[in-house]
DNA sequence: GTTGAACCTCGACTCCAGTTGAGGTCAAGG
DNA sequence: CCTTGACCTCAACTGGAGTCGAGGTTCAAC
């Protein structure tokens, strides 16, 4: 990447320009914006109020990706990477920390969609989907989790 | 449920008004109103226009519930339960079929996300989260799909 | 010294899955 | 008759994760 073509690197090639980060991230600029507004990311400012990232804003923004993949909301992305130091950038230890904390999450969903999955199955071959009979439609499991909607499913009285 | 107590069932007893369908299916009135609006269920129209729904009503609610947890969004939901016969009530068959989509998605889902808890439990051991090496930050698979964002992550060049 | 790309802020808009509230109607009991 | 609770419509709002556009500035190059 040396200067030539549309997007030479100027200055001083440790840190970033939004432009840059977007690019390398694949994440776009306006989402950059928005993370530093959700506190996910944090940049300093030139002297012309442009904003410059340390190099390891691009792990940030990874692991804000890969928390998304396992389902994990923004807010709390931000409250996880708050934990991290704010001075130096992160070491691995760091980040193996925070990884571990959205495995135990992405075990808990696989679990539950495989449930969901067995409970599928039985009922493909039961048809059935009545509100009494039926583990699908009357689940006992993850009540006020996942999501909005109602937080109780009644059970459809007997005959 | 004979007329005592809060909630008496008036006129024909094999329809149902809105606050019972509510009561039954767990989902609210206002939600029921809007799967109307959405057109996941229809209803008739009492002289004094108030909804009266089939009994079989509440099998596309829970169809609707059951669904939502497998992830589907409710456009994709109306899409399905408009292959559903208009006129009669739906066979087992009918359900049957339906719910085997979901079967079909809820295994892609399954094994996308073990495919990415597996990344992660490599990645806790590489603590990278680096663009270009690792897995987890530069996913091949599943582009397109799976909600908003970035539809490309680039790769961070080599050193 | 001017051009043009990249940058800045701010507010408004999108989509999804509903909820909330205002203002009005319907139906049954006392 | 009047009250009470369930019902009706319609519009506006929520929240999450951004996008889009207007209007203005900065910066590197020519």
């Amino acid at each position: 990447m040396s200067p030539k073509g549309a997007n030479p690197v100027p200055w001083d090639h440790t840190e970033l320009s939004v432009g840059e980060v977007a690019a390398r991230s694949g994440v776009s600029v306006s989402a950059l914006h928005f993370y530093e507004r959700q506190g996910l990311i944090t940049s300093r400012r030139t002297a012309g109020n442009q904003r410059r990232y340390r190099r390891d804003v691009l792990r940030r923004v990874a692991f804000v990706r890969v928390s998304q993949r396992v389902g994990v909301p923004l807010a709390r992305i931000a409250e996880a990477l708050s934990t991290l130091p704010d001075d130096r950038a992160p070491s691995v230890r760091d980040w193996e920390r925070l990884s571990r904390t959205w495995r135990t999450e992405l075990d808990a969903r696989i679990a539950q969609l495989q449930r969901l999955r067995d409970d599928l199955t039985d009922c493909i071959g039961c048809g059935c989907l009545s509100l009494s009979r039926c583990v699908l439609a009357n689940p006992r499991d993850e009540m006020g989790e996942e999501g909005p909607g109602p937080r109780r499913l009644l059970v459809d009285e007997p005959g």
